[in-house]
DNA sequence: ATTTTTTCTAAACGTTCGGTTAGTTATGTC
DNA sequence: GACATAACTAACCGAACGTTTAGAAAAAAT
């Protein structure tokens, strides 16, 4: 019927997502997304509407990456364990080459907790409320804690996995595995 | 000789202050500072040159700011638990009122870890540097602890300033003291 | 081969950005 | 009260922002 595309809209999303994750929204300019996913501000435009439909994209497709680690986080079957896993997991995928440092989600949180973009909280909320979910349920399994310990322990460990996050912008790969190490000492 | 200024500059720095910590530096527009420190764009420019300098003048304003913080802190005498008192502090500054959500040098640290402004990270690095430092000095006054476990406690707790000031951006003071409590459970 | 449909390039859109400047107003000195 | 100096207002600067559009290029359908 007519032409075709010259460019894989998840392969350009996958670009967008790295420009965004390296540097945050607001200092992303359109201009460099052109130039990082090689295609035209119109093609941009007709496969993703706008600057925030792109970094939606980006975001779910950020998601998506981290799937695997969320899986296996939530299939396994041994408790706290299983959570310690889950950051030295998150730290590794955040070292491998090719990935950006911290994490895209944190961020985001940050750079948006004073906005009133609701479709990007609403990605947030449930990101953050999905992952507490998992980690009640992970702390639920060590019969000796009571319901006010487990909220307690779900909540240091997210403001925990926040801080972890955050850190990975400017610490070491050491540094970050001792703090889970500690983190874990007396859970 | 001539004319008066018609404002105060560290009032309208506290003004400008206030707006970079809610909003971050790209967030915040000439404009939007205009009308929050209620001065016109020519007087901002004559009394701080540029956006960077105001904002550098508005992080120095920020660190004075905290400074009675800090002094405590320095000066206190018991060890560990100086550190914890530090912390606790930190957070109770945050929730006071009239103050923004979060650390605004940690929340530039997070804006700019990517950027190559060479100033505002020399201001961060001193910052940071000048924290480790006490934290240290701190741990040391505990005999029992050697050299390896110092480091390894020092940035953990590095680590942990910096969650808490990036989860007191969305989570409430309760969670937030209880983050703290269960830090410093086992050192 | 012509038509139809979609993607492409590239220029331009209006707006806002950070920053400047001409000219008026106020305050002091002589 | 005239003059000098500095602070004010407000219009304006070029550049960059996110976004749109006109027209060329390409590919399928007729």
């Amino acid at each position: 019927m007519a032409r075709k595309k010259e460019y894989n809209e998840t392969e350009v999303v996958e670009k967008a997502m790295h420009i965004f994750w390296r540097n945050g929204y607001q200092t992303t300019s359109m201009q460099m997304l052109e130039k990082e996913m090689g295609i035209n501000k119109f093609s941009i435009y007709s496969s993703f509407g706008n600057k925030n439909g792109l970094f939606l994209e980006s975001l779910k497709h950020y998601k998506s990456r981290i799937n695997s680690i969320f899986e296996k986080f939530k299939k396994a079957d041994n408790g706290i364990e299983d959570i310690k896993q889950f950051f030295y997991d998150s730290v590794s995928s955040n070292f491998e080459e090719g990935n950006e440092k911290g994490c895209l989600v944190t961020n985001t949180y940050n750079e948006f907790s004073e906005s009133e973009d609701l479709l990007i909280k609403e990605q947030m909320n449930s990101f953050m409320d999905g992952l507490k979910t998992i980690i009640i349920e992970k702390l639920k399994m060590d019969p000796s804690k009571d319901e006010e310990t487990i909220i307690k322990q779900a909540n240091f460990l997210l403001l925990a996995k926040h801080g972890l996050a955050a850190a990975a912008r400017v610490n070491t790969k050491k540094e970050i595995e001792d703090y889970i190490e500690m983190t874990f000492k007396n859970l």
